[in-house]
DNA sequence: ACTACCCTTGGGAGCGCTCCCAACAGGAAG
DNA sequence: CTTCCTGTTGGGAGCGCTCCCAAGGGTAGT
């Protein structure tokens, strides 16, 4: 059954040629060839130079699966993201994440897995699929709840691994940005134009970020001697529609000025600020939280924190690459990074007017 | 080295079980779990139970690269976007698109890699890594230009793939969306609206897509019997700067109307427009396309088209999955399917004054 | 009783690669 | 000359799985 032969298709059907029929048209061995094609020093130079002929000659490409079924590598990383779909493709903040991520893999021929744990067979089920079955050699961890077994699993069966966000177990290495200073530094901004009753539309509060940037907007008011009114503090979950019913709540509640924790939960608010007749930022002062292509799009352009995803991806992607190529020793600290925090003025927080 | 047992983990350290330890464990022969897990019929009720209950207990998952190294599948398929990263992740045209085909593979037990073939190393060597190495079962491709090298090659490789937009190659398999009726359908609200300086903004026209929009705002024109300035036909990239450029050097043209050919350089015109002091729609007329977001959060709504994109990414990936799982023999045509228009009439256009 | 057939099971072979070890050549050193 | 080492090369073994074939046991038909 099997088409041996010199040419790379017979028929018109690809034929892949295996390391055995390089070695032989370029007339050595096997173990040559395979020394040849990863870099092996110990081959004598007119003998690297003729087989790296044959492999050009006849296109050859190494088989994957063979490959990675004796080294143990693939070559392959995940991103897993355990969100439902919808929040995940709406916000761009996700197509940020993708880029940064895709970029470092591309520059280090390592390839990307998209894998969402969405699916109805369960979240466990699809850990197994996408994480035992050996696919991966690490994965990048991105918008789980604290809680998330997730993170625990993949402790326990030592998968490399790196998190976009924090998290409290001190073996998870993760890239963070300092959501707390980012969220004060926003209120801080607002207070400091004047306003008094500034209400939030948090992110779920069983993320780090969400909880990490509602702490901050607490912090900014106790710096000030403001008091923290909790009917002012309204959960979303990084969703339009989510901020637009808390908006819609928290405008019957005469504030002045709201703060979101996503540039998309931003935009619901200013739905439903518009929707009510009332002015931005003339009546209700608004920013933001992300800094995504939207924010300056909209009219009042949006006042938000800038935060570097596409970097934080990319970081991530790093860290991951070089725990996969430099195995720690088991008892070296884990990797927290941490970026810092950039607000970004426009107009619709009232400072430009 | 190698560490056999019962358990699934030794000091900690995750020890995956082979077949042959399953076989052992459950008295049966390593065949027959085979059997087992592949849900081939013949096995008796009791010994599959049996054989189940050690896999359950012991966490047992195949491993995939063994698999593939038999099978010569990987149950992966790519998608791959030939074009610029920049592009790529600031239209939210890819966020939908990923939506699609992840569900569509989550839901058919397939993975999705994701693959870009803008890297450094040149579309050949990406070609070569990431489609020739056997990763991949087959890929879905995006973005292409029409005269891109990538399907040539594809088709003499003999991958089986699916484009997300037309080819002209009747060997090709693709999921398009109605660009020439859409834009048409576009650019004759306009006319009906009474606008007679109608400019447009149009997409790559090396691009299946550009061209067809420019054919749609072309016909329209006709139709009803209005010259075709081609001073009014600018192309963009179907990024905002593009956009921004093309838009500054209509609005010296005294046009009445632009329509764009996306949504993300409808953005980029209506930002111009603004600051030139216009009024949109009293002074211009603006009309996108894709319908994503953004077009309900601008001031004033976009009058867009409506391209089910996600659609559009879950039939494609639908369509190869099927090709793989039944190949169609030689002769078989090519499925070629083509999904209708809608226009989305909103404030933008000044119909709704 | 015998033959014929099907269902079930086990084991060999082999997918294409890497890794290890042995073999050999050629020099440098004794 | 021998010994030792280093650089180079080839081939065996084996990664974990699927596929094929053969063997065994049961049932039915003659």
């Amino acid at each position: 059954m099997h088409v041996g032969g010199e040419s790379a298709s017979l028929m018109g059907v690809a034929v892949s040629l295996t390391l055995e029929e390089i070695a032989r048209l370029a007339g050595v061995s096997r173990s040559t060839v395979s020394r040849v094609v990863n870099d092996h020093p110990n081959v004598r130079e007119q003998v690297r130079e003729r087989v790296w002929e044959v492999i050009r000659e006849t296109d050859y490409q190494p088989h994957a699966a063979a490959r990675s079924l004796v080294t143990r590598r693939t070559h392959i990383v995940g991103i897993i993201i355990p969100e439902a779909v919808t929040t995940l493709f709406t916000d761009p903040f996700f197509a940020f994440l993708l880029s940064g991520i895709t970029q470092t893999c591309n520059a280090q021929r390592y390839h990307l897995m998209l894998s969402l744990l969405n699916h109805p067979a369960g979240p466990e089920e699809m850990y197994r699929r996408i994480v035992r079955s050996g696919h991966l050699d690490g994965v990048v961890v991105a918008s789980t709840r604290v809680d998330d077994p997730l993170i625990a699993r993949l402790l326990e069966d030592r998968i490399p691994f790196v998190m976009v966000g924090r998290h409290p177990d001190e073996r998870v290495h993760y890239v963070n940005f300092d959501n707390v200073a980012a969220a004060r530094m926003a209120v801080e901004h607002l207070v400091r134009l004047g306003h008094h009753r500034i209400a939030t539309i948090t992110g779920p509060l069983n993320m780090s970020s969400g909880e990490d940037r509602l702490e901050g907007y607490r912090q900014a008011l106790q710096a000030h001697r403001l008091p923290v009114d909790e009917a002012l503090i309204v959960e979303g979950d990084f969703t339009e529609a989510s901020s637009m019913a808390a908006a819609r709540h928290l405008l019957c509640r005469s504030v002045t000025a709201i703060f979101a924790a996503s540039d998309i939960m931003a935009v619901g608010a200013l739905k439903v600020i518009r929707e009510a007749g009332l002015r931005i930022p003339q009546d209700v002062a608004l920013v933001g939280f992300d800094d995504v292509p939207i924010a300056t799009a909209l009219q009042p352009a949006l006042t938000t924190v800038r935060q570097p995803i596409e970097q934080m991806g990319s970081m991530a992607a790093d860290l991951l690459l070089d725990l996969l190529e430099n195995p720690p020793d088991g008892e070296a600290p884990a990797h927290k990074i941490i970026l810092p925090a950039k607000l970004v003025v426009r107009e619709s927080c009232g400072a430009l007017q």
